[in-house]
DNA sequence: CTTGGCACTCCAGCTTGCAGAGTGCTAAAG
DNA sequence: CTTTAGCACTCTGCAAGCTGGAGTGCCAAG
């Protein structure tokens, strides 16, 4: 079942071939594209044994070869080798994401600079905060009648917000005792863990703080109790998409696209990601997905001081630029991971804030 | 050049039945169902002479007639009427808009669910909140050495947030003082005015509180010299335009969906439906944007307490259901007008206004 | 095992032929 | 002067048939 040598080397260069034209490569092609010696015949012989293997397949009796998914998975897994990328690639990424930035804009312009050098869609799935992230500083603000604003922010530098309806009116100086109170007690400790403590808390208050205490946890807890938000998942450039002649098809584009607004399934698919370390590929229907049929995922996993809380990568045609496309990812999340994390370390080596 | 009342009805049902079938009209088949006593032959006629007056055109010899973006002006303008929207459309409205939000939720969800009662892109141009807004709410983090993130509540009860580069490093409670006085200074007033307030501010500083006010107007000063931010434009559902016939083409697609995310000449188009009150229509090339050749774009503006601070709409083709469009965007607008003062003066209205 | 040769297959593009739909014009009728 | 019937004409869309090119599979010879 083991390839020969000969065997890679052509379809190594058939699919490398079929990846730059993007047309069935023929035996009379690839025998000189090769640089084996080879006349037309013999690879066409080898090219049989390649269909067998089910790396390869013809769209018709008389065209060419193309590779399968199974011949793309070879290709990645052991023939492709990748290609650093491009110095003023390399500048780019780092001009747009080592900046001083707040981490929603970090990922949204990291999503951006993705698509935009693969050509390709990107896609970043935001921190896995709640439970992971540490809480930092909450802060009540008075609208009108019973609606409180609540912002919170995490140990990353997130600000979330929300609006909840208080069980009566509050004044201001309360809703500033309460954010106090909550800010000293909690400062620090993970979010995860504030969510436990709020369940206990309300119990074991003493008298004295009680009133405030009471509005600071209903609070909190209110506003904590809120479900995954539901824009977990970065799109960008999936315009880039339409250029790609194999989504001609507009039926097909159209659920690629239902796909990016639903988010779900790839979410899904990140989340698989994460819990590898490294670039991870998902070719055509390996996904599971009948919407990326055709389309294959390069992602790989950033983080945060060390610890895993989310994935990029980019989204394309099967028939994509693998060797480039997978040091882009691969080193968007090393930026992205160094960014986040320098950000909380408190430095970073330029100075300007935009 | 005024048509005769005859030529309006045929007009009128020619492009009625273009909208509602898409394929050319016939003579025969427009009289059979304009309820006029003709012959095809009759028909002809009159179509002759809406061609010679640029209503009509026909794609080709022997088809049927065919609006021209004039027919549909002049359709949209005179023989149009609108119908009123079907209850339980008005239902979902009311059930998405009328909910307790913040004002980013409700600006998303006008826009996905003008998206999907009109099955078109749905659009929302966010408040124009800087100068005409004022202000409520300052906060400053503390993030890592000089970095400060300041969260800054409007009126309107938005929460803006950036990170800042501070001249040095500032204490927890040096912070919170700066927030407060700024809070008691400020709130209140007009974004403008404490902008330009800031102006003049640190020049006639008493000695007692300079620090505090000077980090203050430092902080605030910075955290205000942001432009216009990028998401000015919430766009949604735009995968239904694919299913969009005369969008068949992808290359007209991919300047469509470039124009949204490039937002900038939608975003001229809907500051000018601003300064008109009620719906606005711009037909095909009106626009005066190629990327909208075959679109046409219906928007409302909306208000916050009175002062139109926004428009939304959507967008579509030409040949879209005006009838209807037109009071499904009119009524959103003025469900979010509610909406976003409603929140602001406490209540909500449970019935609908309008 | 490799190669040249040959028959075979399939596609893409082109032309041809035809049915269907709808127009424009003309001449007659109201 | 307006409306109508009739007829010739034009254009599209579709199916059928043809041709050249590209590439394969197989066989027999090196």
């Amino acid at each position: 079942m083991a390839l020969n040598p000969r065997a890679e080397i052509l379809l190594k260069t058939l699919i490398e071939r079929y990846i730059a034209e993007g047309q069935p490569v023929g035996s009379r092609t690839l025998a000189r594209q090769a640089g084996l010696e080879l006349s037309p015949a013999t690879v066409r012989n080898v090219m049989s044994d390649l269909e067998e293997m089910g790396l390869v397949r013809s769209p018709h009796t008389s065209a060419g070869r193309v590779p399968t998914e199974r011949g793309y998975r070879v290709f990645v897994d052991t023939l492709l080798q990748v290609k650093p990328l491009h110095a003023n690639e390399l500048h780019k990424l780092e001009q747009e994401i080592l900046t001083n930035q707040d981490p929603q804009h970090l990922i949204e312009n990291a999503s951006q600079v993705l698509s935009e050098i693969c050509k390709l869609a990107g896609l970043v799935m935001a921190p896995r905060r709640e439970e992971q992230l540490a809480f930092r500083h909450i802060d009540f603000v008075n609208l009108s009648g019973r609606r409180i604003l609540v912002i919170l922010v995490t140990q990353d530098g997130q600000v979330h917000n929300r609006i909840i309806q208080a069980d009566r009116e509050y004044s201001p100086s309360e809703l500033v005792q309460a954010a106090n109170y909550f800010n000293e007690t909690y400062a620090g400790i993970s979010m995860s863990e504030v969510k436990l403590s709020l369940l206990g808390e309300i119990q074991q208050a003493s008298d004295d703080m009680q009133r405030v205490m009471h509005l600071a946890v209903n609070m909190a807890r209110s506003a904590l109790a809120e479900e995954e938000p539901p824009d977990e998942l970065v799109v960008s450039g999936e315009s880039n998409l339409m250029d790609v002649p194999e989504l001609g098809d507009v039926r097909k584009l159209r659920r690629l696209f239902d796909a990016f607004t639903t988010k779900r399934d790839l979410l899904h698919l990140l989340d698989q990601s994460m819990r590898t370390s490294g670039v991870k590929i998902f070719i055509g229907t390996e996904s599971g997905y009948d919407a990326l049929a055709e389309c294959s995922l390069v992602t790989a996993p950033y983080s945060v001081d060390g610890r895993v809380v989310g994935t990029l990568g980019v989204i394309g045609p099967t028939r994509m630029a693998y060797e480039q496309v997978i040091s882009i990812v691969d080193i968007t999340a090393r930026l992205l991971s160094g960014a986040l994390s320098g950000s909380e370390r408190g430095g970073r080596l330029e100075s300007n804030d935009r």
